[in-house]
DNA sequence: CTGCATCCCTCTGGATACTG
DNA sequence: CAGTATCCAGAGGGATGCAG
C-alpha cells in the first residue's frame, strides 16, 4: 500500500465473498435500477399517495409505466394498494415497513450521487475530450 | 407513532425537498441499474483485474459488454484502464477512489438485498397466487 | 379517476466473426 | 490477450384509445 488507494479496506464487499454470482442483488437492482421504481418509492417516502397524485408527482411518468411500477412494487411486498369501493374510484398507496427501509438506502443513494455528480460529470467531460467520436455514454 | 410505521421519520428522503426530478440520481442509478457495471465494480473492488480476469469473474457477461460497462464506468471517472505495450497486450483496470466509495454503496445494497429477500420472495409469491396470468414480472 | 389494451419505436444486450 | 464490428432478438417504455 505505498500510493493511491487500498485493495480491500472492510473483507469482501458482498457477502458472497470469493464468488459473486447474483446473491439476489440482481432482484434488488433491476427493482431500483428501472426508470421509475425509485421515483415513486421517493414519492410515497412523503406520505400516502393516489394514482393521480402519484402521476403528478412524477412529471414524466406515463399512466403505462405508473401502472406498471406500482404492481411490481406491490407484488415486491413493498407497497400497499387500498381500492375505495367509490365513484369515482380511489385508490390510495402507501410503503410498507419494508418499502420505508428502502428509502433508506435510496437516500444513500441520492447522497453519494450528489456528492459525486460534479467530479463525475469533469470525469466525462474530459473522457470525451479525449476520446472524440467514441459512441460511448 | 401509534401503529405501523412513522410517514416521514427524518426529513424530506432526498435533498431536492418538495419536488425531486432528477437531482442527479438519474445518472448513476443509470450506471448502477444496467446489468454489469455494479459486477464489474464488486470484482474490482478486490483488487486490480485484467480484461481476460474479468470476464471469467463475471460468468455471463459478452466480451462486448465488458468493454463497454468498462468503457463508461471509465468515462464516469470510477476506474482506471492502463495499457502495457507488451506482446500480447495487457491492459489492468482498477477503481479510482470514488470507484471504491461506490463499494460501499453496493455492499449496502447487497446487505439490503440479502437482508429482505426471503420476505421479497414470499411476497412474490403471495402476489402471484393471488393475482394468476397478470403478467406482471 | 383508475386502469387495461394496442401499436410502435428505441435501446440493451447476446452471438458471432474479425483484427492488432 | 484485448479488443472492434455487425447482425439481430427481445425488453423497455411512450402515445393513444377505450372501459369500469
Amino acid at each position: 500500500m505505498s500510493a493511491g488507494h487500498t485493495e480491500v479496506t472492510s473483507g469482501p464487499v458482498v457477502s458472497c465473498s470469493g464468488e459473486h454470482e447474483d446473491c439476489g442483488i440482481r432482484d434488488v437492482l433491476d427493482r431500483i435500477g428501472d426508470k421509475w421504481s425509485v421515483l415513486v418509492v421517493v414519492e410515497l417516502a412523503q406520505g400516502v399517495r393516489r394514482f393521480r397524485q402519484l402521476q403528478r408527482a412524477v412529471p414524466g411518468i406515463s399512466q403505462r409505466m405508473l401502472t406498471l411500477t406500482v404492481r411490481r412494487l406491490e407484488r415486491d411486498g413493498l407497497l400497499t394498494r387500498t381500492v375505495h369501493p367509490t365513484v369515482p374510484p380511489q385508490v390510495e398507496y402507501a410503503l410498507t415497513p419494508m418499502g420505508h427501509s428502502l428509502t433508506h438506502l435510496v437516500k444513500s443513494l441520492a447522497d453519494w450521487s450528489l456528492e459525486h455528480r460534479d467530479p463525475i460529470a469533469r470525469a466525462r467531460q474530459e473522457w470525451d475530450d479525449a476520446n472524440p467520436g467514441s459512441g460511448i455514454h
